[in-house]
DNA sequence: GCGTGATATCGTCAATCGACGATTAACGAT
DNA sequence: ATCGTTAATCGTCGATTGACGATATCACGC
């Protein structure tokens, strides 16, 4: 594909980066690097980063498509491949399977869309 | 082609999730098919979703380093490789330019910042 | 003008992704 | 046991990503 061009810099927004010398005492303040929250900041990014897997936890937030053939039902896609986007959503651990019930089911991890959430507001 | 669906009316809905009164009232707050919102999220999503550009970003929230060459120093990464995560994240409107000022630098759009975390929320 | 430093872009490569059909496995009901 | 339904997995394909070095551009000081 076409690269996309970068959106055009707004000509305002002058005060973007402080004088020089705050650098040293913000690095102080807030770690810069934490590769662990990085990577795991990455990952559920990464996973949320299809529209397909977004409508999908939407339906499962609506808590109204909990088997997969629902979701197949709903979506222009084939069977294998819902199954490989909810593969990648339970990889990322933001969906389980319910084999406990009388039926196979899936349903929204909520711990983890916390922890989604937390990670991100705390950028 | 499109897929076939022998589509035989489902007939337990609620085999899975925690049954639930508030069905209505989450599908009211966050609807089931909201393809906009979900390529938004998504676009967003996927930017994010690489430990990279989440460090980029954490750099530039940190707000000490917007000079490219600043986060160059920072990373085990070529420049060229920098400035593509710079450019992806220019795309997705995350980030942006500053050459207003006397040097380039690169900065945190906060309402894009926002606008995700809202998105996310929303879910 | 001419160089220099800071970024962007290009070309290439291996790796991963997204989608599909086909197959397989698990399980309930006939 | 066989059938039908549900879901996962396999193999393949083209498109995209991530990384690099090399090259081009661009802004500024001389």
């Amino acid at each position: 594909m076409l690269k996309q061009k970068p959106s055009p810099i707004p000509p305002d927004q002058e005060a973007c980066c402080p004088p020089e010398g705050l650098a040293a005492l913000d690095r102080l303040a807030s770690p810069v690097a934490d590769p662990a929250a990085d990577e795991e900041l990455a990952a559920f990014a990464k996973a949320v980063g299809h529209p397909v897997r977004v409508r999908i936890l939407r339906m499962l937030a609506g808590r109204d498509a909990c088997m997969c053939s629902h979701i197949v039902d709903e979506l222009p896609l084939a069977q294998s491949t819902v199954s490989e986007h909810l593969r990648i959503l339970r990889t990322a651990g933001l969906v389980q399977v319910n084999d406990a019930g009388p039926r196979v089911g899936y349903c929204i991890v909520p711990s983890a869309l916390d922890r989604l959430k937390a990670l991100l507001q705390a950028l």
